[in-house]
DNA sequence: TCTATATATTTGTAATTACAACTATTACAC
DNA sequence: GTGTAATAGTTGTAATTACAAATATATAGA
């Protein structure tokens, strides 16, 4: 849908407005796509990043301080996130034998389980991959790091 | 930033899934920005908006529904939202006089003044402005568009 | 060793959000 | 009018998030 139509605005200051409120609201469509997706399962799109991140660097584990560096969204409050996640088992959590102040946390079977059933629901490739040519993917991906820069 | 050095990873599925995680990350990026321009203010994003629609339909009433149907983000709550904007001064609430059931909620000078204040420290457009061009923003806006038809 | 500093994570508390249930008012069919 | 459904907001409760302060461990210098 044209921004316009969406939130009913038909004038935006200039288009650089225009763009960054934009970029918002295509950001929230996905994320509510997401959370629809995740809610059955009781976890939000917070959890389903930390468990992303586990299953990236599986079987070696990982700290919450890494996991904090690397989430999108830095809010929110990893030692919580991950209680919860270890308390549905799909997260393990040892204190580092090495060096006592850190803590490993490593991704669980049922944790790798679950993310394997969401990947036939989320598919996010299949759905974008009809909206955008690899072309304009590109060259999406390239104004967006100009836009963080 | 490159969306790759920011949440180091080097690789991604496919060029789709890159161009989500990066909207998302920009996304991030820009509310983070803002998040710590209102904080002294202590109102948040939500509330940022709420005020620009309602700056928006001035010196005209709004109802909460019409708020919550354009605005970027349908979570939150919108009852208590307005609270905190009518606590702070900001926003004037009455009941409808023609529909008993509606909310007439406006701006008052003081939110007014505050958007006024905020808007030179905010000042988007000359960020944006000198990250991408005029043509840039266009296609930026056409791509964006595209992902949530 | 002792102390100060830095690092990694957790905890306390208040504010915010999610979600469902609830109240009040209006609209409509009979 | 009366009953029923639809609409607009509000409220209750639990979960989540924000923010600052606290804990626990490690590191480095005197």
């Amino acid at each position: 849908m044209r921004i316009e139509d969406a939130i009913k605005q038909r004038k935006f200051d200039n288009i650089w407005i225009k763009a960054l409120v934009n970029l918002h609201y295509t950001s929230n469509f996905y994320s509510d796509l997401l959370l629809a997706i995740l809610k059955p399962y009781r976890i939000n799109d917070q959890h389903y990043n930390v468990l992303r991140i586990l299953k990236g660097q599986h079987p070696q584990a990982v700290c919450p301080g890494y996991i904090k560096s690397v989430l999108l969204n830095k809010r929110g409050d990893l030692t919580r996130l991950v209680d919860k996640l270890c308390q549905k088992g799909y997260v393990a959590r040892a204190t580092n034998p090495t060096n006592r102040r850190m803590v490993d946390l490593n991704i669980t079977e049922a944790g790798l389980q679950l993310l394997q059933n969401l990947h036939t629901k989320i598919d996010t490739f299949e759905q974008l991959k009809h909206k955008l040519t690899i072309e304009e993917a590109s060259l999406l991906n390239e104004l967006l790091d100009k836009l963080s820069e």
